[in-house]
RNA sequence: GUCCCCAUCGUCUAGAGGCCUAGGACACCGCCUUUUCACGGCAGUAACCGGGGUUCGAAUCCCCGUGGGGACGCCA
């Protein structure tokens, strides 16, 4: 991390239900952006949309993001100099910015309905010409007109007026961007008023493009990273800034991340809400460092401590973020990977932490921890850490050591009747009934090979016959952590149950 | 339809004119290890969208084509 600097980046979500893969990718760049430059992450809550916009889904968001460790520098909460920082609070600001632009002539008040406006765009789609071509020939109305269809109490909606000009966007990760005129059509600033404002008097709530204009300039927004799909939105902002002669942040179009079907990602071709993600058990750090290198990659000869190239600690993301790894092209996320990297995280994570965000998934299980100590269950979980990709698959791989009563397996109750099997079985019980005090991995593999040795078997007919004998099955950890984690109780029941299921 | 963006293994990508017989990672396949499964280790299969230029030399630069994506809302 450098010394602070002006750097000031911004995450300005709609709040309109969960946070978004997405939307975390872009964020998380951001932050990185801040971190790595010493600058600071703005939270800008951008809730003009009345209709769609809800307090609880901003909750939602809030919790999404604090559960994976982000902060932010100032926000509706963490309250900052440039607030406030929900837009439906900023109302008079956007209000005294149109007022201006209208009196400059840059703007204008547009009294066509909807459903005028679509129809009009429809027409010019199939006279094969853009969609704004017909209705940004509508003159804008003079002064007597407009208040008189004030008077008369119709509604209106601000348009600006887009200048006649080529337009150039240095953009950070395309480089310069070049729009033609009539690239984008007046489009409008304010809705018209639909009753549910503030003081609005004839003013509706701001539109996106505008509103995300005017802030970004008033928080002092150096830069602005946001997905590829905004390209023509920044247009449009552009011209305001042009207008209003303010002073153009950076601009850093990021790519798309596209589901396996390549197409926008969507619920339709994966999931696409974080919460789905962190519920199924992927570890914050795994999701981030997966989305980080989705359209970024980090300079050659990054070194991590992992000593894998793409296993990436957060610090060292911080490190190595650099806006010329931003990739040009969307990526594909892809859950394989992505479960792979997770499987590592969770391999790697210290086992008490481990332990803390592995224990609701038992919770939530049939498997209880009722009874097992803390040292008991961290044992359990460093035996079959390596087995997962998902905290959520723990509680299965766990059963083994759950499951007293399950009935063994076919292909066991084969081991148990082959051969010198039963002898070798009675034999390690006896061992076993002799032990005092909690059973010890040396211990285990020392009375496997005395049975060994005294029934003279070996290989698969000494270790299959015992491993079968106690977890009714053919596969599964080693013996050695099997056992300690059983205790010798639970190791004699087992045996007896099995084969007496085994009929023998 | 119009405008904009993009184009290296199946996927994420390295590559900024000779270092490329194109490197890494995930996945896949095989082998080794573990007298089981998994983990781990080692090897392998696999890509420069097509066509024209520029150049002594092009994955890299330019043009055209094709393909993919995005935008075209009084949504963000």
């Amino acid at each position: 991390m450098s010394a602070a600097s002006d750097v000031r980046v911004r995450f300005a979500p709609s709040p309109t239900g969960y946070l978004h893969v997405g939307g975390l990718r872009t964020l998380f760049l951001n932050w990185l952006y801040a971190k790595k430059t010493g600058g600071k992450i703005i939270l800008r809550i951008e809730d003009t949309d009345q209709e769609r916009s809800t307090p609880e889904a901003e909750r939602l968001l809030r919790e999404d993001i604090r559960a994976l460790h982000l902060f932010f520098d100032e926000g509706p909460d963490e309250g900052g100099a440039f607030g406030p920082y929900r837009q439906s609070e900023r109302n008079s600001i956007y209000h005294d910015i149109a007022t201006k632009l209208l009196e400059a002539g840059h703007a204008y008040y547009c009294f066509h309905t909807p459903e005028q406006i679509t129809e009009m765009r429809e027409a010019a789609i199939k006279m094969g010409q853009p969609p704004h071509m017909l209705d940004e020939k509508i003159k804008p109305l003079p002064p007597a007109e407009v208040e008189e269809r004030f008077k008369r109490g119709e509604k209106a909606g601000i348009r600006f007026r887009v200048p006649k000009k080529d337009m150039i966007l240095k953009d950070l990760v395309r480089g310069e961007i070049d729009f033609k005129v009539g690239a984008v059509g007046d489009f409008f600033i304010t809705r018209s008023p639909r009753g549910n404002e503030k003081d609005a008097g004839r003013l509706g709530y701001p539109v996106y493009n505008f509103a995300c204009a005017v802030d970004d300039h008033l928080m002092n927004i150096t830069h602005v990273f946001r997905g590829e799909d905004h390209l023509s939105n920044t247009l449009k902002q552009l011209f305001i800034y042009d207008v209003m002669g303010w002073k153009v942040p950076e601009f850093g179009h990021i790519s798309m991340v596209l589901g396996a079907d390549r197409q926008k990602l969507s619920k339709r071709n994966g999931d696409v809400s974080v919460r789905d993600y962190t519920d199924r058990g992927y570890l914050s750090d795994a999701l981030l460092n997966f989305l980080s290198l989705l359209g970024w990659w980090p300079s050659a000869g990054t070194k991590t401590k992992s000593g894998h190239p793409e296993l990436i600690s957060r610090e060292e993301l911080v490190q190595a973020f650099d806006t010329s790894g931003l990739q040009k092209s969307a990526a594909v996320f892809d859950v394989q990977k992505l479960n792979w990297m997770n499987s590592q995280y969770i391999k790697a994570e210290p086992i008490e932490n481990l332990a803390k965000l592995a224990r609701p998934f038992f919770d939530q299980s049939d498997v209880s921890l009722k009874g097992r100590s803390d040292a008991w269950f961290h044992q359990l979980l460093q035996v079959i850490r390596g087995e997962v990709d998902l905290l959520s698959d723990l509680p299965k791989a766990a059963e083994l050591f759950f499951r007293a009563d399950a009935q063994p397996e076919a292909e066991a109750v084969a081991v148990l009747k082959e051969g010198e099997a039963a002898k070798v079985v009675s034999n390690f019980r006896a061992k076993i009934e002799a032990l005092q005090g909690d059973i010890q991995e040396e211990q285990v593999q020392a009375l496997q090979k005395q049975t060994g040795l005294e029934t003279g078997a070996k290989g698969k007919g000494l270790f299959m016959s015992i491993r079968a004998a106690i977890t009714g099955r053919t596969h599964g950890p080693e013996l050695k952590w099997v056992l300690p984690l059983l205790g010798r109780e639970e190791i004699l029941k087992r045996i007896d149950k099995n084969l007496k299921q085994a009929g023998l």
